[in-house]
DNA sequence: CTGAAAGCGCTTACAG
DNA sequence: CTGAAAGCGCTTACAG
């Protein structure tokens, strides 16, 4: 066989056995083009004629040829891998959002690679920029909290990486963001209480360390100022986006006199504490108090009343993100899609009368 | 420059901005050896001296050298990549796998990709071996259920892809199985139950489709029989191991005369349900009826009364499923660290009198 | 619009 | 124990 001849394809179609995929030199042998040509045509070149073009794309769909992403991700000095950054310790949260990546990656030859992190180690950063210039990542999608981290966003730029950050507010250019607008949730909840008739309502916030947490916050304030309302300092708590901290911060509400007649905690963890604080200390729910939480995780179907929530679409927020980061957006889809919306359940009910 | 000779390193030093890596040349060179010797090195081949090992391994060190993963794999046909393929939808069981891979991955070179997949659909086979041989994958981890289908493991076989089942009971051979042992957690479950003086005992198990339905039954089945006891045949349900099917199934038990004091439910989503249903029903848990469940998932610590379970150290599983695929079993831990264990909460009691 | 040469950063196969 | 040549499957840079 002369050098540089590609070899015959062996055992083409028995099905059984590693067979040798198609490489490009036997896609050009069998076109009768060269190789660099049948490259064009993988790329997308304007520069190919048609007639040869559709050639090519017959022999490539034949053979059922796939570009080798080693071999391409080689010369390009970049491969397709896309990274999903990420500290947000939530199950629920980080399954969604890598099935909206893979919804929005599906057919387009990159794969996912996960990296969950933690942004108060010392070697944090050091770890984060070896494991992108090792893999040559295409890029990567950032959540909270690493996603407002203003370090990251600068070692992306400094190391050249695409990066697209989820965040519940604008805090980059367009390119780099997907807004998760939580503030609208917190005007959802604040509107569906005072619509209740509630007055003396508290609020559970998350840590200062999530960014989130002041958005539905100030939503939330923002959504009673609208109706006439506030939210008063003593009816104000911080939390720590977690069971337990909903616990303690419910506990002292509940304390109080007059006590609060509803409670919007910044997620549901800290909703399912406060309706376990509620039962302890024989407050009825929704009678005695109606408690309002934010994501929709699948806890808030488990318990007991049901939740009332906002929900949060993150897969479809994942979706957008990557899809975002691969330079593809999708237009057609209606922004209402990415927005929160108020799920009513059971844990809510009408101010009783007295 | 003359052909082939190794250019300058820039840039070094600066921090700023994407600074080139420093590739095999640039070693062998700065160590005065040949990119051969270099790569004997990277590859941990005996054939080095010890002197001019230890050279190039200074080199190395100084200059932070890390092998192109791409580049090698190119060459050695192969990725550094290892799959997740799971089917099993709980959130808690993907990320604790997840969080285990990566544990066991540390430091080794290799990166995870992950690939949840549809068992049910028709293009379930051709799409998982589309997606290993496009990737090279080094190797996957198969989780339940797809590690219990057959024709999975022929596939690996087939295409040459090296692949470790994680099941509830060896359904392969040593090297490519981590047994989760789920009939000793069902018979822990038993035991817990009938010291508790139980005797009418029920147990909702999960679908056939699982392997694990069987194990954690016949184990309960079994834990019964060590105590002069038995599953009658209408204390026993089959469920789908979801929330809902939990409240089905546990309405029918809960309707019997006589009633079962207890219920052993497949796992904790199922339990969450049974908890639910006897809420509904007017059933005290734990003073009329006694619950257990199986994961030790998040969820069992927030349900009201909180679930008695059995846990399975899923994060561990991953750690040793994934080290056996890099043949690094870790031997030095202990075995008894991998066993379903029982965690007793508050939602079983004793068997009131009377 | 198309192609021959060189190169991406490694390893294999062969020599010595 | 060590190295020069060829190759993995693609793309870039240059020519035509």
């Amino acid at each position: 066989m002369a050098k540089g001849e590609a070899p015959q394809i062996e055992d083409q179609g028995t099905g059984a056995g590693p067979r040798r995929r198609p490489t490009i030199n036997d896609i050009a042998r069998l076109a009768g083009v060269s190789k660099k040509t049948v490259s064009r045509v993988i790329n997308a070149s304007p520069y190919v004629q048609k007639e040869t073009r559709e050639r090519i794309e017959a022999v490539i769909a034949e053979h059922g040829y796939a570009p080798d992403p080693q071999a391409r991700g080689l010369a390009f000095r970049r491969s397709f891998l896309i990274g999903l950054v990420y500290d947000n310790p939530n199950p629920q949260y980080v399954v969604n959002m890598q099935l909206g990546l893979l919804d929005g990656m599906k057919g387009s030859g990159f794969e996912l690679v996960v990296h969950p992190c933690n942004r108060a180690s010392d070697t944090f950063l050091t770890d984060l920029r070896g494991f992108i210039e090792r893999q040559k990542l295409f890029g990567v999608v950032l959540t909270p909290s690493v996603s407002e981290d203003e370090r990251v966003a600068a070692l992306m730029g400094a190391i050249g990486c695409e990066y697209v950050r989820v965040a519940s507010v604008s805090v980059d250019a367009p390119q780099h963001m997907i807004e998760t607008r939580d503030r609208l949730g917190g005007e959802a909840a604040a509107g569906h209480l005072a619509d209740l008739g509630h007055r003396r309502i508290a609020h559970i916030s998350g840590p200062p360390s999530f960014r989130s947490s002041r958005e539905r916050r100030e939503g939330f304030e923002a959504g009673l100022a609208a109706r006439g309302l506030k939210l008063e300092p003593q009816y104000a708590r911080e939390g720590a986006y977690t069971f337990e901290s909903g616990i303690a911060c419910a506990a002292e509400l509940l304390k109080l006199s007059p006590r609060p007649t509803a409670i919007f905690a910044g997620n549901d963890e800290m909703a399912a504490g406060v309706l376990q604080a509620a039962r302890q200390m024989g407050v009825a729910a929704p009678g005695d108090l109606s408690v309002v939480g934010f994501d929709d995780f699948e806890i808030a179907r488990r318990l007991w009343p049901s939740l009332t929530t906002i929900r949060t679409p993150t897969r479809e927020i994942g979706r957008l993100a990557v899809q975002r980061l691969m330079g593809r957006d999708d237009e057609n889809r209606a922004e209402k899609d990415r927005l929160p919306v108020l799920v009513v359940r059971e844990s809510s009910g009408p101010l009783k009368a007295g």
